[in-house]
DNA sequence: TATATGATAGAATATTCATTCCAAACTATC
DNA sequence: GATAGTTTGGAATGAATATTCTATCATATA
């Protein structure tokens, strides 16, 4: 077995690199200069591309990747990919602690781990969430908010909880609320009220619901201003929107989690009541 | 030259084809929306690699590539990976929103910190979610759980998206789930159909519901197994129940925040699923 | 100076890959 | 219910790519 090391994580291909960087010829400690100044160039590129832009022969590209104990250059080309879409340090730095920490509980207990899974993921998508938005988009949607005679609120199935606490919250604040709820079948003729002058936040996600998507369609038909609540910018709701909100399940989680949803609602609402307190105190 | 659009920045490939998302065949859609999800899979991947992931032929990714005005997948490809040499994409969103938080402070009152303000209390609570449960509890009310016969969700007013993620959660898992939801006035009388072998989900916040509060005592006094998520194990619910969770509110907050129960309700009905696909796959 | 050892360049090769093409399936229209 | 027009799947193709191989070159040692 001539590998007794070949680092799967960027960090530690740069240590050994260092270290090795002695024993090396001249040629390839070329190589090793050109890698570590340009690991976006060893990501992306093919051998002949890279050889050239560091003034080697393709061979010794692959003589390179074979001395630090790889397959080949692709196998080599691997490590510098992980790091592209590793995301930020201090971000992947948390995320790494926190599955580290859920693989501690594993041992230790199945069903704990489970929530140490979820709060681990919770926390990854508050941060994204926060990362993501778009004041102007907060802003905006505020704004439309306190000028709103009425507000119409509608969800259904997963996303139904992010529509009730927004009605909730919203008729605490003394607005007038109102929940598209669709008991007894009536959801299309109550959203029917809803006017030019009113504002209609819609949540959805996927599969989104047929209902839901055509209720806001004719509503953004008629005039009325419309929020989506969605997670994607290819949701059949967020192209008919005003202000649209994606909260993107940060990338391919198995479950689809509400806290994010459930944050950016909350957040929307205190923003409101700001607003609201800030303005005209009035009525 | 058939090509009169075709960005080349990722923020531009996103309206395009969002922009054009609607005249595309659903295979074509199938694969925009793959594309928009898993952008790092586009920008490192293989055709066959991300035909695969994206469950479509490799002649359908080319054929999107064309269809947006690119000369072919690798011709799109040089844009998914400009993005990912633009820094790493969380990185540059940060330092964007950032900036753009700069100036939209300087015209609102801070719209946006409300976000930040709620993303972090989040974070904080979700934290404090993790290290306070105890693995204990959630083993004893998974296991309850998966012997129970029926299962009744109850929550009022903050606590309803709850009890209805809940709800819909194990009505997913096959379970014979109802929801307490009290329409027509009816609270008290639903309540009367839970038995000795089902369970009680109880969910309430300070001020706690009078209506809950009595529910649950009428039916641990019935012999119905209760399980509380509340906030404080002097809350009327938790006393009567066989297990109880307090999701604390971390030190005072001056917003109470539905991010933390969220999580463990989910963590539950996950749980909940693990057990039974590991024990009795049968029914 | 002669020889042995290792490194290098560049051509040759085998593999992988993007792309094209055509038949089959599907839709909408008359 | 038949037909024209799209869309789709999957094999075929040709280009691009990583890797291997060998002759040559440099270097160190006797």
């Amino acid at each position: 077995m001539a590998r007794v090391s070949s680092p799967a994580s960027f960090d530690e291909l740069k240590q050994l690199i260092s270290s090795r960087y002695g024993e090396l010829s001249s040629r390839l400690r070329q190589i090793a200069e050109f890698a570590l100044e340009h690991p976006n160039d060893m990501a992306l590129g093919t051998v002949a591309a890279v050889a050239a832009r560091a003034g080697v022969q393709p061979s010794a590209i692959i003589r390179f990747a074979n001395s630090l104990g790889y397959d080949g250059f692709s196998d080599l080309q691997r490590v510098f990919r992980s790091r592209l879409v590793a995301g930020s340090p201090s971000y992947r730095e948390r995320i790494d602690t926190m599955r580290h920490k859920a693989e501690a509980d594993r041992k230790t207990n199945g069903t704990d781990s489970v929530l140490a899974q979820f709060t681990g993921d919770g926390i990854a998508a508050l941060q994204h969430l926060r990362e993501t938005t778009r004041p102007a988009d907060m802003t905006r949607a505020v704004s439309i908010l306190a000028r709103a005679s009425e507000v119409y609120l509608l969800g259904q199935g997963r996303a139904f909880p992010v529509a009730y606490y927004l009605y909730y919250a919203i008729a605490r604040l003394d607005l007038r609320a109102h929940l598209l709820d669709g008991i007894g079948g009536l959801l299309h003729e109550e959203a029917r009220a809803a006017a030019h002058d009113d504002v209609l936040i819609a949540v959805s996600f996927k599969e989104y619901s047929r209902d839901v998507a055509a209720i806001v369609e004719r509503a953004a038909a008629r005039g009325v201003k419309v929020i989506a609540l969605t997670d994607s910018p290819l949701s059949p709701i967020a192209r008919q929107a005003s202000v649209s909100f994606e909260v993107d399940q940060s990338p391919a989680l198995p479950f689809r989690s509400l806290v994010a949803p459930m944050c950016l609602a909350q957040s929307l609402v205190v923003a409101l009541g700001h607003q609201l307190a800030s303005r005209g105190g009035s009525s």
